[in-house]
DNA sequence: TGCCCATAGATCCTGTAGGATCCATGAATA
DNA sequence: TATTCATGGATCCTACAGGATCTATGGGCA
């Protein structure tokens, strides 16, 4: 665990990835590009929430506020608030007056729950975001060949037989929902955006759950290329489709491993 | 504004109307119903949601965490916990250093956005919902009775020409809000249901900008009565329809008194 | 004169330290 | 064996200090 630090001027920096729900906008014109305004809290509950989904804590582990305030070099008073603030990710679960505990592992039937819940708004979103506009369309291609890329590493590094860093595989992930994150920012209803990322801590923490199988790096390629496809031939129906048929893919990949 | 007090055991003890979200089990048998364990926290947590919802505050208005703490009674650090508690709801926004504010009214456009994403949300919980198990239709059915005895109250105080106190609006409110929950509750999917409560703060904030209207108590009560005949004949395709046009009305509803 | 910038004060948010309260564990007793 | 009670440890809240932001006032410049 790394120490939450402080600048030499006073201004929070931390060296921890950041929240994969910070947006991304690559490419926007660099004029205005609004500075985010960081507390010391905004930075524990990175730290935190990284330490959650590395799985470097055990499931049904109490979380001391005290021991977490030491670790990170920080008081008690921001952890309590990034603990609050990670209750509604349900990574943890909060007993008052008692404390916090890592939230006990999903279940097959959760995951099936979980996919079967991103499905209803994915697909949903599918329908909305077909046809694309051009700018909406170059973006989910950079996402998609970002995906490919980190694809790469991961069977670069299964090729000499190593076992693929948890770095290597977070960067995956963050692609691959990255992709998922395009279609949803397009689809016009940002409250499906909202809701999905809402989702998404549980969903990475059942990849973590997986055990860095990544066994079909692939596959998972292609449904995200026919996917693309789809949205690009501007045809409602088989965008629909090829989502649907992704995601129930990811369930039959998800309970195979399970 | 009511202050959260502590009992003289110490113990906390707050008046204010209990959050939404409380999952209710009204007949469970009485004799091991877990006592809540509650923080001061909490207690401040549903008198600022009470004030948000209640429209008590104007959209914009800064929330200042001294003034709250002052008013409530208490220390700023629960108050601040609270506030964090907020952020996920949507009825507050943060800028880190500078405080928090109302957030800014919603637009025709989000509206028409946060009701179809309740569509997506809910036709698909119908669809799992139904065919439903006697002992969830006997608790829709109670739901909506309810539902009607507090339009009813609705109705008679607006006979007499009185405009509708905010706690019977709030109650009618959070019958028709029950009566969705236990379709979602029974649907299948444990998801759906935390979904649709994200959503819920922002729906009832929504419900608080029409001004109290209520002008089609008659007509909402109806549609809700047609899901409910529709679901007990164990008609999937039936009931979605039911649930569909409903959320139209809603949306036309809305719209027509922005 | 009019506008822009700098500065001082007030106000508020943020984090630390410390004490009060509550929960859980284990020993003592009937 | 079951119950009671004391002890340790953690949570939770309060009070206080530090730092950032905002507003108003005054000086500099065109």
């Amino acid at each position: 665990m790394r120490a939450v630090s402080r600048g030499a001027d006073g201004r929070i920096s931390t060296t921890m990835t950041t929240s994969m729900t910070s947006d991304g906008d690559p490419l926007e014109p660099d004029l205005g590009r609004p500075v985010e305004r960081r507390a010391l809290r905004d930075g524990v509950y990175d730290a935190i929430l990284e330490l959650l989904l590395a799985g470097r804590v055990k499931p049904g582990a109490s979380l001391s506020i005290d021991a977490l305030a030491r670790q990170l070099g920080v008081s008690p008073t921001p952890v309590r608030e990034a603990m609050v603030q990670l209750e509604h990710t349900g990574l943890v679960t909060r007993a008052a007056l008692k404390g916090y505990r890592v939230a006990p592992p999903l279940s097959a039937e959760r995951m099936s729950e979980l996919v079967d819940a991103r499905t209803i708004l994915e697909v949903a979103a599918v329908r909305g975001a077909v046809p694309m506009s051009d700018v909406a369309l170059l973006e989910l291609k950079a996402a998609h060949s970002d995906h490919v890329l980190a694809g790469d590493y991961v069977k670069r590094m299964r090729a000499r037989n190593d076992e693929p860093s948890w770095s290597v595989v977070r960067r995956y992930y963050t692609a691959d929902w990255a992709f998922h994150r395009v279609i949803l920012s397009h689809c016009g209803n940002q409250y499906l955006l909202q809701l999905a990322e809402f989702l998404s801590p549980q969903v990475h923490r059942l990849r973590q759950l997986l055990g860095h199988g990544l066994t079909d790096v692939d596959q998972a390629l292609a449904e995200h290329g026919d996917i693309l496809d789809a949205i690009a031939s501007g045809d409602n129906e088989r965008a629909e489709n090829a989502m649907r048929t992704h995601l129930l893919a990811v369930r039959a990949r998800s309970l195979a491993e399970s």
